[in-house]
DNA sequence: AATCAATTGACAAAAAATTAACATAAGCGT
DNA sequence: ACGCTTATGTTAATTTTTTGTCAATTGATT
């Protein structure tokens, strides 16, 4: 199946780069050059052909790419052409923001469950959902085939919890807990590290006055956060 | 002022540095080689000493690094010895959940202000703090001397918002919104975009199976964030 | 049909980041 | 005090990432 490790520098970037081609696409834009979107983007010409043959040749010489096309494949790349099934642990504030941004769903990740240990919230429904007691978890996600958790439990439960999804065969987490995670390596973490974030920015503050690049991408690091 | 351009890829993992030093001062050590260090963090003994050397020499020959001094290095580098003074902009979930989370506060990232388009909103209390209207936001800022905003307003006006923020004196821009903002230079952007990461995620799940590292960073990456 | 302009995909070069190696300095034990 | 061990700071090597270049291919134009 796979062919020569791509590198998860080039994956972060595929998302923006999926960005700007729905942007073009909703404009009614047919097709793209890589100096044109280099243009929109401020990344090199060079490096978006390079990043997207990576993948196979999406473009034709002397026409370009075709937005919709290319839009469509790195959506494919990115898994966006499957339906996600996700549940949130831990329904404190940050838990319960994220069920309410829509956008993930239209994007196919959809939430079914939530979970919290405290008994206090269990029963109350968000967007829909009911919040769910800890004990029910792992039936939940063997019926409901669940196959991301999104975990926004405090940080000193989290490692514990990430074990118990680990068990219950869930296969990638979303970590907001502020936690570097031990787990068998064919589950897959995504972290999403508010404060180190936050922490970068203010380095950045206080180194000041340098020149930085402002059209940086998340991630990686923007430069963003990433 | 500034010595010689330091990368954002070193300036991503300081943070890191910082938790895991603070978790072996609470533990009460209180020296660590940069083999432990590397053996707890599963990087490189020679990335961490390039990394720190990059700041300056904190460490000793024959002895190591003394824990509570280079916490407390690194805490200044990144800023965390002054006070931050921050405002939020949009008081949906999102803004809502970031004001409740109090870890930031302890950091030194002060949360004084909320402001909203909706009237609706406006008026109420968020952990203290009153949601105010949009046009009490230029004076607030520079009566408080605010330095950071936390942008979590809706993708569509994000730009204009920013723009405003730039007009009043903003330094840094913690942005949430999913769009790339284009601002003079001298104001650092550190962008968290949520759906990107979960893109990451998705992509990593897709491409299953192979023997990702599971130990990767934040941001930047790490494959996380940033 | 033939030429011209545009633009990719591939390869090469350059730059950046990571890892390795090692000389040097500090502590420790005798 | 002396030698041995430890572990940094630094320089060098390696690897990865990014950027530059160009032949080859397509579409447009005459």
């Amino acid at each position: 199946m796979e062919e020569k490790e791509i590198s998860q520098a080039v994956v972060g970037r595929l998302p923006r780069y999926l960005r700007y081609l729905g942007e073009l696409r909703d404009e009614g834009i047919e097709r793209v050059s890589s100096q044109e979107l280099s243009d929109i983007m401020h990344v090199t010409a060079s490096q978006i052909r390079q990043d997207l043959n990576t993948f196979g040749g999406f473009g034709q010489q002397g026409y370009g790419y075709n937005v919709g096309y290319l839009y469509d494949e790195i959506g494919k790349i990115l898994g966006l052409n499957r339906e996600h099934r996700l549940i949130i642990v831990g329904a404190g504030n940050l838990g319960q923001a994220l069920v309410n941004y829509t956008d993930f769903e239209r994007r196919g990740f959809l939430f079914l469950g939530i979970f919290d240990h405290d008994q206090k919230v269990c029963g109350k429904k968000i967007r829909g959902i009911t919040v769910r007691p800890m004990e029910e978890m792992a039936d939940f996600i063997r019926e409901n085939q669940i196959d991301i958790a999104v975990l926004t439990v405090p940080k000193n439960s989290a490692a514990e919890v990430a074990e118990l999804l680990a068990a219950d065969g869930i296969r990638g987490i979303w970590n907001f807990a502020h936690v570097d995670l031990q787990l068998p390596r064919h589950i897959q973490v995504e972290n999403v590290h508010l404060s180190d974030s936050l922490m970068k920015l203010s380095y950045n503050l206080a180194s000041n006055g340098r020149d930085d690049l402002q059209w940086a991408e998340s991630g990686q690091e923007s430069r963003s956060l990433n």
